[in-house]
RNA sequence: GGCGAUGUAGCUCAGAUGGCUAGAGCGGGCGUUUCAUACGCGCUAGGUCGCAGGUUCGAUUCCUGCCAUCGCCA
């Protein structure tokens, strides 16, 4: 069998661990569990990303080596993955030994075949994006990430990226599928069609990263560093035999593996372009598949720093479950698109499939009739009808139409197919009506009843075991059957005619409910406690798009207002404002107490001052008010205003403004900010 | 601006190389069962398949234009 060999993307330990993170992990394990309970030999890698400017940035903001940050940062990110059931068999860390050694190694192939040369770049560098960016791209940028560009003029190594424009296209050409979805795979292209300049591989402005083999004055560009951890976590490359992981898992003539790397989509081209063009580069062969899978939103907003809004696995998991997270994360977006993370969604998931439909199931049946009627032991079926035989083609199918969807990478379209068993299994019981056959004492037949459903239970815990390792666990449990274990060569997946495999005899073991129903007390505790609780939610993507639209559009009139500033409202706004409005209208405003840490003159501008604001956040907010002619800026600092937070961002004089502090002004006395009489916390919610 | 894509039931989405009554899940409504986690099962939802033209015996499915949304253009 191909071995198959599934990775993440690294994560950069600048950030904590988020849902984002869990889901491109959890798809992974997926995969990775799928393939190990077909017999394939597979390898599961994950790690995390720990060099770069931003790194050594964040690491002496803190006071600390970069070595001890990374050192910390990093393990959450294994911690959560592991709460979450990912089984990862290798876990890398950029900063490791075995990794440092291999990219340089990787490095010296290039150089020595020519394709790495020192020259001199210049060009506007984004901390935060760990890339050069265009001018387009510095336009576009929020004030924040902009204050940490810079114009970098340096020495640098290039790869001759520009060589490989001609062989990438021939490449894709003879790799259809190199990356998934279709529509992503066509944007890669279309960007290389247009030409590949060299790229840039080094810096000299910082140090937190992997020395250029005989320059020392030059660490190498992260993304070299960073994607170089799929080769590297095998001990590649290396010579044949040197590496026994990298010979079986790398993909080669010889071994024929699968090399399938998940990914965010925006970090799709340094895996479909830059990637690929130097393992070419390298004599090497590129992985098998880039697939690119879509941004989650949280009940219906971006996440983003900004916001607050990035959720952590961590309570999640401790709500529901790990299966359930897991379970909704790969059943309620199609793998490639982008889709909703909704708290509520996740419980109607829950109760409607998991607990109704599969749990129920169960408990139907093993917990009372077979208990009752043959003391809880598999009974031996009898002849079989046609409710038997559309049972059985159901989950024939089902097992089928799962296998191939979970071979497209497609877990979604999956547990669709699996959950028609679920479906086929709860008809076929009340169509048999085993509690009737029972009273009528027809055991002959109540046995092969008895024996269908266990059985299409059995298959379920097979199937399902990829996405829901404890809870199929459990299943088995009840059904009296060990846990799968996964054996090489061995393929565990359910298929025709082998309906039927359930000894009879198995002692089952009732137990309690797989997926207890929550009661809505509890519904909305875990909703308040998770933070769920969100007034009113936008109806749909349309109706959402164009309420901020008309936020937008108002913005001119927005300028007359005294203060000043925009916003990042989510919604609201109604066309004409009624003379009164319900208390609901006025939450949707968000006024937080801010705390100005700093305060300067915009120049070119004699009424506009640039503040830092402090409201809570994980950093302070740049704010611009056109005060300046009735406070001076350095007056200030140290004030507690009244900020609304939650008004869409707005450029003025090329700044961007994150809010609007409130102020009230006349004729007589001119403009007074409104002020807190007393230190409320910063971030404190105004009402 | 260039390139690409999308626009189908309240929601999330399938689908048709053009042709009988356009589908699924969820939600809603009605009914029903009682083995089970107030669970299950059955029925039901009258959606101009974005808008306007064109090709055709016939288009929601092909073509053109328009509108809207989205993605990519280091």
């Amino acid at each position: 069998m191909r071995p198959f060999y599934v990775t993440t993307p690294i994560y950069y330990v600048n950030d904590k661990p988020h849902i984002g993170h869990a889901y491109s992990t959890v798809a992974a394990d997926v995969l990775a569990r799928y393939a190990k309970l077909r017999g394939r030999p597979t390898r599961f890698l994950t790690g995390t990303d720990e060099h770069g400017q931003k790194i050594e940035q964040r690491a002496k903001e803190l006071g600390k080596e970069p070595q001890a940050f990374v050192d910390e940062m990093s393990p959450p990110f294994a911690q959560a993955f592991r709460e979450l059931g990912c089984d990862f068999d290798d876990y890398i860390r950029t900063t490791e030994p075995r990794h440092e050694a291999k990219v340089q190694e990787l490095w010296k192939i290039l150089a020595e075949k020519g394709d790495i040369y020192l020259g001199e770049y210049e060009g506007w560098y984004s901390v935060a994006d760990e890339a050069f960016i265009t001018e387009t791209e510095l336009k576009a940028l929020d004030e924040v990430t902009r204050s940490k560009v810079q114009l970098v003029k340096e020495p640098s190594y290039f790869f001759k990226l520009s060589d490989y424009t001609d062989k990438l296209l021939a490449f894709y050409e003879q790799n259809p599928t190199f990356v998934q979805p279709e529509g992503r795979f066509n944007e890669v292209k279309a960007f290389v069609k247009e030409g590949l300049r060299d790229l840039s591989v080094s810096r000299t402005s910082f140090t937190w990263g992997i020395p250029v083999p005989g320059d020392d004055a030059h660490v190498m560009f992260v993304w070299f560093d960073a994607l170089t951890n799929y080769m590297s976590a095998l001990g590649g490359p290396a010579k044949a035999g040197e590496a026994a992981l990298y010979d079986r898992f790398w993909p080669s003539a010889a071994n024929g593996a699968e090399v399938v790397h998940i990914v965010g989509k925006d970090i799709l081209r340094f895996h479909a372009v830059f990637w690929p063009a130097f393992l070419l580069a390298a004599g090497l062969q590129p992985p098998s598949q880039v697939f690119a899978h879509g941004w989650l939103t949280i009940n219906g907003e971006k996440m983003s720093k900004r916001y607050g809004n990035f959720i952590p696995p961590g309570p999640l998991v401790e709500a529901f479950g790990a299966d359930v997270v897991r379970y909704y994360l790969m059943r309620e977006v199609g793998f490639g698109q982008d889709g909703d993370f909704a708290h509520k969604q996740v419980f109607a998931r829950y109760h409607g499939e998991l607990g109704n439909g599969l749990g129920n199931l169960l408990q139907r049946i093993v917990a009372s009739i077979l208990k009752n009627e043959f003391g809880g032991e598999v009974p031996a079926p009898n002849a079989i009808g046609d409710e038997e035989r559309e049972l059985v083609a159901v989950a024939e199918k089902a097992a089928a139409a799962a296998a191939q969807h979970l071979d497209l990478v497609g877990p979604h379209r999956a547990l669709d197919a699996i959950f028609e068993l679920v479906a086929a299994a709860n008809r076929y019981v009340d169509r048999t009506a085993p509690w009737a056959l029972a009273k009528a004492g027809d055991k002959e037949r109540l046995a092969t009843v008895c024996y269908h459903v266990l059985e299409s239970l059995r298959w379920l815990s097979v199937m399902l075991a990829p996405f829901l390792p404890e809870k199929t666990r459990a299943l088995r449990e009840q059904l009296g059957l060990p846990p799968i274990s996964p054996t090489e060569a061995l393929d565990q997946w359910p298929k025709a005619g082998e309906f039927g495999g359930l000894p009879a005899g198995t002692k089952t073991a009732p137990g309690a409910p797989l997926f207890p129903r929550f009661d809505p007390k509890d519904e909305a505790a875990i909703l308040e406690k998770l933070g769920a609780n969100k007034p009113a939610e936008p109806a749909t993507k349309a109706e959402k798009k164009s309420k901020e639209k008309k936020v937008d559009e108002k913005k001119p009139e927005a300028t007359e207002a005294k203060a000043v500033a925009p916003t990042e409202t989510k919604g609201a706004a109604k066309a004409e404002a009624p003379s009164t409005i319900v208390f609901d209208d006025f939450v949707k405003v968000d006024l937080r107490v801010g705390l100005i840490l700093e305060a300067e003159a915009v120049p070119k501008s004699d009424k506009l001052v640039r503040c830092q604001i402090d409201l809570g956040e994980e950093k302070p907010r740049q704010i611009l008010a056109g005060i300046r002619l009735h406070y001076a800026p350095e007056a200030l600092v140290g004030k507690r205003v009244i900020v609304v937070a939650n008004l869409a961002p707005r450029k003025m004089m090329g700044l961007e403004s994150h809010g609007m502090i409130l102020a009230a002004s006349d004729t007589e006395h001119g403009l007074s900010v409104l002020r807190l009489e007393k230190d409320i916390a910063p971030g404190t919610r105004v009402s």
